[in-house]
DNA sequence: TAAATTTTTTCAAACGTTTGCATTCAATAT
DNA sequence: ATATTGAATGCAAACGTTTGAAAAAATTTA
């Protein structure tokens, strides 16, 4: 029968009649340690499974190598992306990544900051929810400054918070998307936007319109229609465009699950992509290679963004207090597959 | 400026002149301190950002509220739904879900499970990653069982090791897939596998051999291909499928990805889907409903599988050391598309 | 053999919080 | 005026570990 409770340095002390002291610097062999006393303790040690508390010793050193990882979600490809590349880099160094899920919900976004802030995390990566970036509250961010905890901005951000953020250039990746459709011949170039307000959205949508005025083409209002990003949320959408009196011949989706899903819809109505219809999503996810056609999309490095998010936290952390925050955007790159290659 | 290090109850105490027993106790609305004396220290300790250290009190009461999430990969929609599961019922109990990546590493399986026994995880859900389930190894796991810290199998499991487990039906699941593209009328059904070992790649091919078997159809070797659960796995497999002498007239895929790449090569070579080759995934993932055609897949309930692995740590959790474990297996449902619709 | 030196071990404090028990102080009852 | 009560606060220990300084034990030197 093991004992329930995990063994404790005074527990080994007792069994050598020796101080917790000796134990601890046996256990991690101090210099000043008998030989003998040191082996024996060890190998009593492992006997019994003695695992170091890690819980008081950050107490004691006010170090708990933890940091928070909050997101609006895990389901997408590009947000585990992210997150691999956090760990890639942290884990190594010996941080143990708490990850946060908000659901795009204010309330959850700020019960975590708070609970990371309790449990004395040392540093976080935020990207807001969609809740918080509507409501524009940010209370709890200035809490986690106030307390000088590194906080690192990916993706989604506020314009008016000072801090460092990694971004992606998502703003030139949705030009370059709209004016390749452009230079395939396309006319009437949809957009499945995002939701309003988050700067995602927004950087596409805003990349989308400049484009079309650029080439002097026409920004009809009817053509841009909200999704979620899911792909159900672009069939309604989609299909509402093809019954249009003058309907579009291409659709730029705000990524690839929604540019899969029109797709889905332009074929059910008999449409060749990308003789008839032309279409680009955003994101690069693995799937949009093999779908049938293959899709055009824009790669979004998702890995790269979560190194370089650890790198801002790292020179953050090593920096005296007077550090000046950082700004990382990476340029992201258009890929051009079949569903828009009209010869 | 804002101080950097946290206020704490000391310096609260010092402030009002008072011992740190009394601030503690204004904070926590304990009914033997003055109403006056309560009020002013509640004001200030929000006026100057006090946030009890957790790290204390887990130290003290033993107990931490965090649980360990250990998984091969969040990469897939099934993994981020089970995560989500748990997420829903733990997160509002107080929970914190400390996730990680094992990257189907055994190494990295070994040094997360004792670092959260170190960090006194109450709780670990474990999906083991290949390379354990390779090399057979487990004294890591008897760590954790002799610390008597709950320990829950999702998914991938070792058959003889004693614990509580939630998986899913996939040998039936897969039965059911290959049952009905025979129902459909297909001769020679080819299988794109998983890793060899784990679990779920095992079972689906063992209901995927044993179907052929009842209906009294050739188990040929030939047809059956590894893959490592993504898409690109699945392209040469089905073109060396594809180039046989005698090629199959369906695939039945180890997860959807598998399907929908060689969804990919079928297309290409002009096959018609489902009428020339039949289809059938395996998860249900949200894209399958929309490739073109739809495919035929096996629905996998991440999101139950997640809270029922909840309710067993749970009840582990409240029984008084005489546990019995308990194994939850949850249906799989066939979704019949049109993959494999052939009429 | 005593003093000097070296090796090994112990003591005590610290990290931040809670809590049973003891103490203080004022108000009330005798 | 004194005993009794009650309210409000303080003391000290505890959680598990580390670490500088002090103490003890063992060894060497003269």
């Amino acid at each position: 029968m093991n004992s329930s409770r995990p063994v404790t340095i005074k527990d080994i002390a007792k069994r050598f009649r020796c101080s917790p002291s000796t134990v601890s610097r046996a256990l991690n062999d101090h210099p000043a340690i008998n030989e003998d006393t040191r082996k024996n303790i060890q190998e009593y040690a492992k006997e019994v499974g003695y695992q170091r508390n890690e819980v008081s010793l950050s107490l004691l050193n006010k170090k708990t190598a933890t940091l928070g990882v909050v997101v609006p979600t895990i389901s997408n490809y590009y947000e585990t992306a992210v997150i691999e590349g956090l760990h890639n880099v942290l884990q190594p160094m010996g941080y143990t990544l708490n990850i946060c899920v908000t659901n795009e919900s204010y309330l959850l976004e700020k019960e975590y900051l708070s609970k990371l802030l309790s449990n004395r995390a040392e540093g976080i990566f935020l990207s807001v929810s969609q809740e918080t970036y509507d409501s524009g509250y940010y209370e709890h961010l200035e809490q986690v400054a106030s307390r000088k905890t590194p906080l690192i901005f990916i993706d989604r951000e506020y314009e008016d918070f000072e801090t460092s953020r990694a971004t992606v250039d998502d703003y030139h990746g949705a030009f370059a998307a709209v004016e390749h459709l452009i230079t395939m011949g396309y006319k009437q170039i949809a957009h499945l936007k995002g939701p309003n307000g988050l700067t995602v959205s927004e950087q596409r949508f805003k990349g989308y319109k400049d484009c079309l005025i650029k080439h002097g083409m026409e920004v009809r209002e009817e053509l841009i229609i909200n999704t979620n990003f899911k792909v159900e949320s672009a069939i309604l959408p989609t299909r509402r465009l093809l019954e249009m009196e003058t309907p579009p011949d291409a659709i730029f989706g705000v990524n690839d699950q929604v540019a899969i899903g029109a797709m889905r819809v332009a074929k059910d109505k008999g449409l060749r992509i990308p003789q008839d219809m032309g279409l680009v999503g955003f994101d690069n996810s693995p799937i949009s290679a093999y779908t049938f056609p293959s899709l055009t999309t824009v790669n979004r490095p998702g890995r790269k963004i979560g190194m370089e998010a650890s790198r801002l936290f790292l020179s953050e952390l090593n920096a005296s207090g007077d550090y000046a925050h950082e700004s990382i955007v990476l340029p992201s790159e258009l890929i051009i597959r079949e569903s828009s290659l009209r010869i």
